[in-house]
DNA sequence: TCCTGTATGCAATCGGGTTGCATTTTTTTG
DNA sequence: CAAAAAAATGCAACCCGATTGCATACAGGA
């Protein structure tokens, strides 16, 4: 439960740690799923829209979070597992859910290497499948 | 070279083969890469943006076509390869250069399959990589 | 304390996607 | 074949997520 886990995330990763940066990144990692935006100015109202978007950018470039498309329209941001960066072997599968529009991390099920073509180099892969969920698959029609 | 041959293609997937169906598919047919919705408003200046944004969401119910989101925020319609609809096995790799902007598809290249968790049910797959491609790591810069 | 660069909030803009509606074109029907 | 109905199309407007310009607030160093 320590008051400065944010901080020590951020600055290991060459960011400075400022109020509104621990306050996304304590969000973020409270969810339990990839998050967006929209999601984020939601759930941070002292902070606005534009400023959460630089936020998540900075995120991005250093590292700390990734994004991720998950055809629903809307970007949305994970937490990056790995200790220095993302990389291949970091990357699991991603599963959005057609009916409750959410997202899912099997971070268990890595995604499977192809071997790309002379002179492609890769800089990150997504593996995304739709469907229905768990849970919608359950109970079929309940709007 | 036969004329009607965007025609039978429509017929054969339950479509009403009108001139501007005809001429989208043509279109599409002769483009050699997954091509958005804004390209092919510059391609077809008969066409409003509309309409052709109607035509790509009949092919897409009727599995003339699909979407697939390689993350440039744009998304990219290409044909179906396969006669009846497109299955897991029929879908391929696709890859987004981040230099260019181009979406490359790698016909060759299936999806690996993976084993979902109980109680999940699969509608597609989107197996994206991004990077760089051949001719762009090719030429440093450029500009 | 003053100065400088960074961080932030606010409002406006951008752009892809989508829709409402009137018009045109095609199909159906008497 | 003409009238009526249905489908397709074009135009313009709208929606909404993403992004940016700019002025202010703040933090750190001289």
């Amino acid at each position: 439960m320590e008051i400065v886990k944010e901080s020590l995330i951020l600055e290991r990763k060459g960011v400075k740690p400022t109020a509104n940066r621990i306050l996304v990144l304590r969000t973020m990692l409270a969810a339990s799923h990839p998050i967006s935006l929209r999601e984020l100015v939601m759930l941070l109202e002292t902070m606005d829209k534009s400023s959460i978007f630089r936020v998540l950018n900075i995120f991005s470039v250093h590292h700390i979070v990734h994004a991720i498309e998950d055809g629903s329209g809307t970007i949305k941001y994970e937490i990056c597992s790995g200790e220095k960066f993302c990389s291949i072997h970091d990357m699991h599968t991603h599963f959005y859910c057609e009916v409750c529009h959410q997202t899912f991390c099997f971070k268990n099920i890595h995604i499977p290497e192809i071997q790309l073509p002379e002179g492609f180099f890769m800089d990150s892969i997504n593996y995304m499948v739709k469907g229905v969920c768990a849970k919608c698959s359950r109970k079929p029609a309940s709007k």
